[in-house]
DNA sequence: CTGTGTGAAGGCTTTCACAGCC
DNA sequence: GGCTGTGAAAGCCTTCACACAG
């Protein structure tokens, strides 16, 4: 996981925290389950609780976008959960690609809980395309050598990668010459990349390792 | 995720930060293929290097279990690997269950990464346990009112969620009720869970998010 | 001379306390 | 009165600088 420094068009004045971030994804969420219930404001205290934050950290996330509460009566969940849509760029759909078509792509692909969220399995790719059954996928499945040509072609610029560690590396490569900025990365290891792309890392072996050492 | 204060029966004299105890495992990886290598002494800047760390970060993590590098030489590979592998608990194979047998927990099962770091997926629990072709996956998958004997027959303390959001709360509580004390959470939704019980969270559309955040 | 161990400094994030607005 | 926005304080983690051991 990588944090560097942007100049944005115009989002916010201060630089974010890095952690504040993902914070911003739980409030989203937490927004989009209270409009379902017709809720129309609701106060940080209340909110952070469904988070799982304390208010004061909600409060100091939400202020890196200016003014976005009424004093005295707290957030309108709509406008709220309009102003995290455009600051997460979730507000169109995105993009994205997978490398890697075994177990786990194959799982991640049918879960289907991405497009909700503003995000679109555009394609998979993979060494063995052939012997992929991609109609069971509901994907198109590409071999390697097309990689070039589809992600500057559609524009991607999100990738996920879910391959074995020896090949990650060299793939990633790949993916960064071709233009991809930001690799959601499945394989147990770190990856190298130039500044200017950011990568975020799954690890499910390390995950279980950190509840075990917490284990006694 | 949360952290807690414990009394530790030997390891470290401090508490360890918490995101210390992460970067262990990517030392204790990085230490494997060191060994692999028949590589036998390493140096922090080395070791720190291939872990993607500061070499002076790891002199500090590492530091928390005393004094365990010979100045002017490095660190033994052998002797360090085994002091993580037991600061981590996966000195021995931890037995862990895993809720919720589709897509992604069938993925997971077949993924069979976990077991060379000392974790064995023991049993699948489903509520439409029936329904699921156990032979695919070598792995018994039992209904749900088996949970609580289980659990406690086999002394488990680690689960995997792989649920829908729905249900993942009540799971939760059952979990923790009968003994359960790590989860290693898939569903997209904040675990409540009493002191003592602790949860990391692995929640692929935040993750997304997060990386979109950071394209412009 | 090489490379670890560590107090101290620095930087980042969270929490507090309360001013300010509805 | 209720609740947000925010400077200041506290806490936590990382990095530095260098003493010290082999």
């Amino acid at each position: 996981m990588r944090y560097f420094q942007r100049t944005f068009h115009k989002m916010p004045k201060l630089e974010i925290p890095r952690k504040a971030v993902y914070r911003l994804s739980l409030y989203y969420r937490a927004l989009q389950r209270l409009k379902g219930n017709a809720v129309e404001t609701v106060s940080s205290a209340a909110l952070a609780k469904v988070a799982g934050v304390k208010p004061t950290q909600l409060r100091k996330d939400l202020a890196y976008f200016g003014q976005l509460g009424t004093r005295g009566l707290g957030y309108s969940v709509a406008h709220l959960a309009q102003t995290l849509r455009e600051a997460l760029g979730t507000a169109r759909l995105q993009p994205v690609i997978l490398i890697g078509v075994g177990h786990l792509g194959s799982a991640l692909v049918r879960y289907r809980g991405f497009e909700k969220e503003g995000f679109e399995i555009v394609a998979g790719f993979d060494a063995d395309a052939e012997s992929i059954r991609r109609d069971e996928l509901g994907l198109p499945v590409l071999p390697m050598t097309q990689l070039r040509s589809f992600i500057q072609d559609r524009q991607v610029k999100l990738a996920i990668l879910t391959l074995p560690v020896t090949v990650a590396q060299e793939v990633t490569n790949s993916l960064v010459e071709n233009g991809i900025q930001a690799i959601l990365n499945f394989a147990p290891t770190v990856l190298q990349v130039p500044d200017g792309v950011v990568v975020n890392n799954v690890d499910l072996a390390i995950e279980l390792e950190n509840l075990s050492y917490f284990i006694r």
